[in-house]
RNA sequence: GCCGAAGUGGCGGAAUUGGCAGACGCGCAUGAUUCAGGGUCAUGUGGAGGUAACUCCAUGGGGGUUCAAAUCCCCCCUUCGGCACCA
């Protein structure tokens, strides 16, 4: 037997066994608890990066961890398969998309088993798989049917590099969230999904997910947006015409000082034709328009009047830059003095100002205001709300203009539909035909797939490839049986991974994607953890999906993940690592040097899993160490097992020492050390996923181990191999190897996690501190039976204590039992 | 500009409920190992002062609450992330 620490060799061996034994796959069983573990899967580029490996690692502790809490754990893995590089890949090397996302997945696949992750393999989930997208096909279908999904002209944000329009949600600071061109504002028809019409429940649902973190709630929330208020109808003063605008301050109506109307409102329309001289300018303002971010405020009078629906005063209508057609009405009312853009603008052009809201410093002057006034204060120039705070006077005038019905409540959201029409070839085909005569047709759910087309020329030139493919586009009209065309366009991959979490829960149902009997056992996901890069993309369109998909009848939950865990980037030299900067690390040679094993300590020792990592070579070498040191301690030790009644094999391992009482002095301690590692160890795993300390405790056990004075005992024994059952879901190659040494047969997986007492974790003794006005003079090691009298006299009585009390007089003594004593003495 | 998170030794980080700041690891230093190196083992290691016992200072900065603050409150600084004409 070899005697030293060989990580390739044994972990080879052990990645081997688990797949022969098909030791991770798990069945419906509804008689245990389920956990349903999940990592976002990842997009089958070339290979994965250390924050895959981060990612995958931290899963895998928590699987191993449940697996040996006796749980029914599903812990799946598959691949984000659809998408541009793949077609990138095809312009730049001539590899078709399909071969080239294969060959990644056999890497990938290989890449992942290396890193002894407990897997079920058996359901893996490719989505570039005809299995997998027919399904989204048929989502598509079941939402078109439902009204969730439509087709219209809007402006879209256009990719010049990737040549597809995207969602609002992949457009980040104006760039694409992929590649990272400016993005550009393109007028287009698209498909949209409806998410907008589950704006109020993705909100108020966010609430309940107690166990995500707080900064991702918080960018939904943001991102939805919901915003309260009224819309108000003002009317054109020639006939009458209405135009709503929508305010969050009908408190400052009184304040309106003209109107604006939004370059693309329908009303310019008019405006022009009555002023002709105006369209070069509303056209150059469309065009600012198409470039977000700064842009100066420029606006043009329109020629139109509209009446102040609460004093009927005649207002002048501007057409405006700054005011968007796809936000409320298109239309605002403009209040200088208490908006600061209505203020930057009126500035400019030399337009009214009135204080509606007084300000505590204000002095009456209306010229006087410096910026626009935004803070409560108290109603002036508002006819019978004078005099009222404006928080009040804001209930009071709403309530006022709803019974004279010049507005009506209103809420808004800045969450827009979800664009899916993609102008690519590697991508799910929009199931929907074009039909001279009938229109727009759906092609039946029976004739599904709509089998994306292998022979493709992918030349990066002109519009989407599939247009180009008559095979593809010429069919007949499901309806007439005439000749038509069909959709070009292909989904956006977010559709693939929106639900791709129930598939792996049941992949079963050949007339649907899924059986409701698997998913309701499975879901929710008890655990999901991923960057946070996706906080208000996947995360966002998988719970509209849920959502979507519980109302269609198709699953019970309405939350797919009941907790989230979003951890950090893995840095290097203080930079997240990237090709550009060079500062990659390939986790494949870090395991060929010292083993996945080290990996994956390393990993989980540097730091808490949701902050960044700083990758350290020097802090790898030293988890390697501590691994050699185990090594030792147990294979040194290896002579013991002769000794623990002539036993050859068991299956598991039964405590006796550790677990009942004894006089040893030594071994009270030692008992002790177990049970303590065996809490923190268990805390840390369980409540706080901090495995970085759960670790620091087993390096301390291994320490004490190491100076422990009887090591042939059979506690020392028992104690060894509570130390494998702990550091298992960790490094679990290198624990099972020794093991197996030690005479185990089986899989530590399925070993009970060792449970600890508290009446082994009592000392009898315990050191005080004690303190002289808050700062630390003595300490003292006292019975923790004494009772606070004896401790507190003790205290006082200590020689070094008498020092600074000397001469003072005693005014307080404050005792934290078992802690400390403060007396504060003056 | 608005919203959010973070700031602790030379470094990564610990301190779970307001109660011993710096666990554990890296690095460094000294020693041991039938002295190449490496490995391993042992000891030490926040800063300043002192021969020493010991004293003082210290959790981004400033104030406050408290017997007691890395932890709670207020102001400011820095870094990172999100949003950005959303009326």
């Amino acid at each position: 037997m070899n005697l030293q620490y060989k990580p390739q060799e044994i972990e080879k061996k052990w990645q081997k066994y688990w797949e022969v034994n098909r030791t991770f796959s798990s069945r419906l069983k509804k008689d245990k608890e389920k956990y349903y573990l999940l990592e976002m899967f990842p997009y089958t580029s070339g290979s994965i990066h250390m924050g895959h490996v981060r990612n995958y690692v931290i899963g895998d502790v928590l699987a191993r961890y449940k697996w040996m809490r006796g749980f029914n754990v599903l812990h799946p893995i598959g691949f984000d398969a659809f998408g541009l590089p793949a077609e990138n890949a095809a312009i730049e090397k001539g590899i078709h998309p399909r071969e080239w996302t294969y060959r990644n997945i056999k890497i990938l696949e290989g890449q992942l088993k290396q890193l002894g992750i407990s897997y079920d393999w058996e359901r893996e989930v490719i989505t570039c798989d005809e299995d997998y997208y027919r399904w989204n096909q048929w989502f598509f279908i079941k939402f078109y049917k439902k009204g969730l999904v439509y087709r219209k002209k809007a402006l879209a944000n256009w990719c010049p590099t990737c040549r597809t329009v995207l969602a609002n949600e992949q457009v980040i600071n104006n760039r694409c969230y992929r590649c990272g061109s400016l993005i550009q504002q393109k007028e287009l028809t698209q498909w949209f999904l409806k998410i907008t019409e589950y704006a109020e429940e993705l909100l108020e649902e966010i609430e309940n997910l107690a166990h995500w973190p707080p900064t991702v709630k918080k960018m939904q929330v943001n991102w939805i947006g919901r915003s309260e208020g009224m819309e108000i109808k003002f009317k054109l003063t020639e006939n009458s015409v209405e135009i709503p605008v929508f305010t969050t301050r009908p408190d400052t109506i009184f304040g309106a000082t003209y109107l604006v109307l939004s370059p693309h409102h329908p009303l310019v329309k008019e405006a022009i034709r009555k002023n002709v001289k105006i369209e070069k300018e509303v056209e150059r303002m469309k065009r600012e328009q198409l470039i977000k971010g700064d842009v100066e405020k420029r606006g043009i009078i329109s020629g139109l009047w509209a009446i102040n629906p609460v004093n009927e005063e005649k207002i002048p209508i501007w057409i405006a830059n700054y005011v968007l057609m796809e936000y409320g009405t298109g239309a605002i009312m403009a209040v200088p003095a208490h908006d600061e853009r209505d203020f930057e603008f009126a500035k400019k052009y030399g337009l009214p100002i009135r204080v509606v809201v007084s300000p505590p410093y204000w002095n009456h002057n209306q010229n006087s205001l410096k910026e626009a006034y935004m803070e409560e204060g108290i109603m002036v120039n508002s006819a019978q709300f004078n005099g009222l705070s404006s928080e009040l006077a804001r209930k009071k005038i709403s309530k006022w203009m709803f019974e004279q019905k010049m507005a009506t409540h209103k809420v808004n959201y800045k969450l827009r539909d979800w664009c899916i029409s993609r102008q690519r070839y590697w991508g799910t085909p929009i199931p929907i035909v074009y039909c001279s005569r009938c229109g727009v047709v759906p092609v039946p759910e029976e004739n599904l797939p709509v089998k994306l087309p292998f022979d493709v020329q992918i030349t990066g030139k002109g519009g989407s490839p599939l247009k180009k493919i008559d095979s593809f586009v010429k069919c007949l009209c499901p309806k007439c049986g005439r000749e038509a065309v069909r959709e070009t366009d292909t989904m956006d991959t977010f559709v693939d991974s929106s639900w791709y979490f129930l598939r792996y829960a049941s992949q079963r149902g050949d007339h649907l994607p899924f059986t409701r009997e698997e998913v309701d056992y499975w879901m929710p996901v008890d655990q999901y953890i991923g960057g946070i890069e996706h906080a208000v993309l996947h995360l966002l369109y998988s719970r509209f999906f849920t959502k979507a998909l519980r109302d269609l009848g198709l699953v019970k939950v309405g939350e797919p993940f009941s907790r989230l865990l979003t951890q950090g980037m893995v840095i290097k030299d203080g930079a997240k690592m990237s090709k550009s900067k060079g500062n990659i690390v390939d986790p494949g040679q870090m395991i060929k040097e010292y083993g996945v094993d080290a990996v994956r300590g390393f990993i989980l020792f540097a730091a808490p899993p949701e902050v960044d990592l700083e990758w350290k070579k020097e802090g790898l070498e030293g988890i390697y160490r501590f691994l050699n040191r185990v090594w030792r301690l147990v294979t040194s030790n290896l002579r013991i097992k002769a000794t623990y009644e002539g036993e050859r094999q068991w299956k598991f391992w039964k405590f006796e020492k550790i677990y009942s009482s004894t006089k040893n002095k030594e071994e009270i301690e030692l008992q002790r050390m177990i049970h303590k590692t065996i809490k923190k160890v268990t805390e840390d795993i369980e409540q706080r996923f901090h495995f970085n300390t759960a670790l620091a405790s087993l390096m301390e056990l291994v320490n004490f181990l190491y100076g422990y004075s009887f090591k042939g005992s059979l506690m020392y024994k028992e104690s060894l191999q509570v130390l494998l059952l702990l550091l298992y879901p960790f490094t679990p190659h290198i624990c099972q190897e020794l093991a197996e040494r030690t005479g185990y047969r089986g899989d530590l997986s399925k070993h009970p996690w060792p449970e600890y007492e508290d009446k082994f974790l009592k000392k009898d003794k315990v050191t005080i501190v004690i303190q002289v006005n808050g700062k630390i003079r003595d300490r003292m090691v006292i019975p923790i039976s004494e009772g606070r009298e004896t401790v507190e006299r003790e205290a006082l009585n200590r020689e070094r204590i008498k020092r600074y009390i000397q001469g003072k007089s005693i005014k307080r003594v404050i005792h934290v039992p078992l802690k400390l004593v403060n007396i504060v003495a003056g």
